[in-house]
DNA sequence: CTCCTTCTGTTCGCGCGCTAATTATTAGCG
DNA sequence: CGCTAATAATTAGCGCGCGAACAGAAGGAG
């Protein structure tokens, strides 16, 4: 019978890891008046605003029900307008605010800071971005990254779908 | 100017990584009547019990106020039981029960389940665990490991402490 | 013994994150 | 045109996760 000790378990190990990391973007965030969600929120729409909340969720990978209140406190904050397309009143509109474009200014460092915060190497970076992208799509779609599956082998017997 | 994009963020990858190995745990954890967490919170009682909530907080990387309520509802569920301290009343002592320990038995595929799931190689999750736990420690003394710090120059000019 | 400090656990308040159900609007089809 | 199906967002309800404030028991100095 094999160990199973939940500190063996990766899955443990990175669900300690975000709420450390949650916890640590709490003081760097603080001063902006952002939860690290509204965070991830602002920094999309800086991207690219002018987006329904479909969209806004596929970019996140959050659903509708968790962003729905989401913008509608960084609306209430004045962060951002929720408008509708004209032509069709089901779908928003999410456009960042002059307020909102003038808190991007603000937030410039924190990505750098974060990153120094939790004290990964450049190549450790690209290592832990790769495999959590790589869960994130596994799980999402149901198998594994085609060019994944050669180069490394999974590990057990209960494959999901054979 | 860096990218800054949100998808180039590792905190990023982390966190959306975390949010889809919850939603993958649910349906493998539905059928036991647990969350993740309470699914947590039974695995380190299964390692050991007979402690205190705040050892069981050291070992969980929670804190006592959220674990309260998770404990109290394992016990409604009767998995496992609160007890106090015989000569001192303020700390508890946490057993599982007897059917805390048959769901033990029914848990028991669960880790390699979910592991299969996320489709890593060994290897992989080795190297997955090593950079969150890293993380987690970093993040928990405020420096690097000394070991790593040696090989593993981090990135950036916004050190938390010099 | 009494005051005071310390320690353990709890409560409070807020904001997620998700599933399921609901509302409102649009599209499609006869 | 009118009915039904679809689509977009919201609401309802639950359980975290955490900082801050609290309650109560134990320990210690005078």
């Amino acid at each position: 019978m094999k160990t199973h000790r939940m500190s063996d378990q990766p899955c443990f190990a990175l669900y300690s890891a975000v709420n450390a990391i949650t916890r640590a973007y709490r003081p760097l965030l603080d001063p902006l008046d952002l939860t690290y969600t509204q965070y991830v929120v602002m920094m999309t729409l800086w991207e690219q605003d002018g987006v329904d909340l479909r969209t806004l969720a596929e970019r996140t990978h959050l659903d509708p029900p968790t962003l729905t209140p989401v913008v509608k406190r960084l609306e209430g904050k004045g962060l951002l307008h929720r408008g509708r397309v004209p032509g069709d009143e089901r779908r928003l509109v999410l456009t960042v605010t002059e307020a909102g474009r003038r808190l991007r200014q603000e937030a410039r460092d924190v990505p750098e800071m974060m990153l120094c915060q939790v004290g990964l190497s450049p190549a450790e970076e690209r290592q832990l971005r790769a495999l959590c992208d790589q869960i994130r799509h596994t799980l999402a779609t149901g198998r594994r990254p085609p060019d994944a599956a050669a180069a490394n082998p999974p590990a057990g017997k209960h494959q999901g779908r054979p």
